[in-house]
DNA sequence: CCAAAAACTAAGCGTATGCTTAGATAAAAT
DNA sequence: ATTTTATCTAAGCATACGCTTAGTTTTTGG
């Protein structure tokens, strides 16, 4: 009945997310989209609405990226060791050639803070709270500890990835991994 | 000879630095800039050169007021305790009526990462290179540990207050303080 | 009191921003 | 083949950005 696509949205946003992830959401402008995606600004109005629409589906391409080691947690039943082994996972995802560009899930956290869009918003906590139950569920795999001590953890681990994702963008990979060592030796 | 300003240099900067603070460095503007400070564009540009000059300066005056702090650090002998209590007070310091900005320096890492201006990556440099300096030196205050086990630890609790940093934005007060108890059980 | 110089005001510079729209193009349904 | 309708291009919208400049006001030294 009409003409059709010449673009996959889920292409294009895969290329938009990668831009978010390298410049930040204020500091990535719908021209620069326009050319990563490869297409017009008519076509990113008209599939994602806004530059926050855009980014919007960003962010959850970026979580079904990162579902890869989220899931090999998940699968996990070797209680911390899993955790630890989700930290290497985890500084392995943010690098792109020898630099890091942290999580974009993080970032944005940092960025924009309690300034973003309810609907972003509501996303970014998913996510955090997401990792944080996966935290828990490791945790109770360790017959020793009290429910009381795994609540601590796992507030402990997910301040601790956040550290991870800032640190990944500055500091060196013998500073980050004492940090993963140092982290896994207190729980 | 001539007129006199009428405004304080330290002054301005002061309420440029919060703003920047509160908005991170491209959401805040010189129009907005202009308002907070209480001054025309005109008198910015002569006094600081550039918006970015005003947010050089306002990291300078971040630092100078985390001094208080930084100090307590450096004067204390009791080794790790004195770490710990540091990371109470910098929790403290980035709190602003029960909600928390963060630390200015970590912000701006997160923010700009590799794309600041050389002469503000030196500064932002310089701040987290004197942290470190300071856990080293309380680390070596408890004699039992070994010139590499204070070098880990040392990069440890840098990563560590990152995350407290970043964590302050999102997490409540209960999480950060399991974070700090867990952070200091491990070293 | 006056001349010189720095600090002020406010308008304006060029450019970039997020977003919209008019019109050309292409593809599917009849 | 023609009509219909969505998708494309590209120009343009109003506004905001960082920064500058012309012109006025204020202060101080001689």
């Amino acid at each position: 009945m009409a003409r059709t696509k010449q673009y996959k949205e889920e292409e294009v946003i895969q290329k938009a997310m990668d831009l978010f992830w390298r410049n930040g959401y204020e500091a990535t402008s719908v021209r620069m989209l326009e050319k990563e995606m490869g297409i017009n600004q008519f076509s990113i109005y008209s599939s994602f609405g806004s530059k926050n629409g855009v980014f919007l589906e960003s962010i959850k391409v970026y979580k079904s990226h990162l579902n890869s080691i989220r899931n090999k947690l998940r699968d996990s039943n070797n209680g911390v060791q899993g955790i630890q082994q989700f930290f290497y996972d985890f500084l392995e995802f943010t690098k792109e050639n020898e630099t890091s560009k942290g999580c974009l899930v993080c970032n944005t956290v940092s960025e924009l803070g309690n300034k973003a869009k309810p609907e972003l918003q509501v996303e970014l906590m998913k996510f955090t709270e997401e990792i944080r139950e996966l935290f828990l569920n490791n945790l109770n795999q360790e017959k020793d500890k009290s429910k009381e001590m795994i609540e601590k953890e796992a507030n402990f681990l997910m301040t601790s990835i956040l550290g991870l994702s800032i640190g990944s963008r500055i500091l060196n990979k013998k500073q980050l991994e004492d940090f993963i060592k140092t982290t896994f030796k207190s729980i």
